[in-house]
DNA sequence: ACCTGAACACCGTTCAAGT
DNA sequence: ACCTGAACACCGTTCAAGT
């Protein structure tokens, strides 16, 4: 009985690949927590226990749809700009871009932490993140600090702005009900205004951490440069 | 059968916060995925059904845990300063530092945004931060967009740091392992420097917000008094 | 008002069996 | 190598029944 459908008509694609893009588009339209692997089996006309063949368990699904989501941040990003602080705009800009599109894979993004330190377009990401820290100037436990910094604040202020879907209107207007101030009730207004906001915080905190990395790393040059050895 | 051995000898507290900081105690312990309404029946002596009792859910368990750590964020804050700048300061430490106890708690701490806002410390805390920013100077969208980015940054940071503990370690050395700098063997060796590594980082950023929030409500400041009405 | 016990519909995961 | 089907131990939640 050829209930595999979706597979049949993809035998030359990576299996692992299909389900988890079919992972990716059930989560994104039913949320995270309704994928279970029952589901799963259905969206991709497989038996659910089929999944132990190309995954590790549930979590490991969820690996490989964040990566999916990273790598869609990346190609976001486009063309990557020779000068490092432009590069790291467009990085985190991307990335961010990739999150805003999947709101419901986000709450798993703290999985990621755990398990997808050895994905593909992670590790690519990384490493484009720290060379173009590095070409700032920035060394050392500077380095360290500042990486620390974007990194904690591109996925965790998104995190966090993506985390609530879809539910951001009423919880927005629920922690500001004690505000008066007319822009206030404007910004509330509707999902629309409210997702304007953030991205509009979440830049202009972006920018504030890439001037200051490019600050320091700056500072940092001009005192190697100084006293070389 | 007298099995509630723990809410016998509270009679006078309200079971609620009894369940809930007993909730609170076993995740600390075994794990936010762990606390089952079967095993939280176990740790109260209860049957656990009889946590619907109290309870709409699990989920409204969970609030009312995240409830207890906002409230510990706040008595860490302390007596708080009159000055906005150092008053924020303190408020956001001391939640900070109230997670970083509870770090297996903070995963949950995505749940709030949809739930947490009713409870009581949240809005203390809500209003404190929001009175703060207005007194810097900030007011309308300025106000908006800055209170967003102060609470992306301490929440979402702070959830995206403590949300894979305790698997810490192990994971910043699979993230970090491309790297050659001594400074990272250093900082990677053990649990406590990478910890402290995090809180240099935590804290640079949430000065640097903090500056950019005195600046612009300094020179909103400026502007209206030269122009009032 | 508060707690118990049985029950329901689910879940992730394992494993022997098929091709 | 890949998939199925039955089974296991669990889970959140509901509800009638007890005091």
């Amino acid at each position: 009985m050829p209930r595999c459908y979706i597979l049949r008509v993809n035998q030359a694609a990576d299996t692992r690949e299909v389900i988890a893009a079919a992972a990716l588009e059930f989560i994104d339209e039913h949320g995270v927590n309704a994928l279970t692997l029952r589901a799963l089996g259905r969206a991709t006309g497989l038996h659910h226990t089929a999944m132990y063949r190309h995954f590790k368990d549930r979590n490991d699904v969820l690996t490989a749809v964040n990566a999916i989501v990273v790598k869609e941040g990346l190609s976001r990003a486009g063309e990557l700009p020779k000068e490092p602080r432009e590069r790291l705009l467009a990085l985190a800009r991307g990335l961010r871009s990739a999150m805003r599109d999947h709101p419901a894979v986000t709450l798993s993004h703290l999985l990621p932490i755990e398990s997808l330190a050895n994905s593909e377009p992670v590790a690519t990401m990384q490493s484009g993140i720290l060379a173009s820290l590095t070409e700032l100037g920035l060394a050392g436990s500077d380095l360290l600090v500042h990486h620390r910094l974007l990194e904690s604040y591109v996925l965790g202020a998104s995190v966090f702005d993506f985390g609530g879907a879809p539910a951001h209107l009423e919880t927005r207007r629920q922690r500001l009900r004690h505000v008066t101030d007319p822009a206030f009730e404007a910004a509330t207004r509707d999902e629309a205004s409210i997702d304007e906001l953030n991205e509009v915080a979440f830049d202009r905190g972006l920018v504030l951490i890439l001037d200051e990395c490019a600050r320091v790393g700056a500072l940092a040059r001009v005192d190697r440069s100084a006293r070389p050895g």
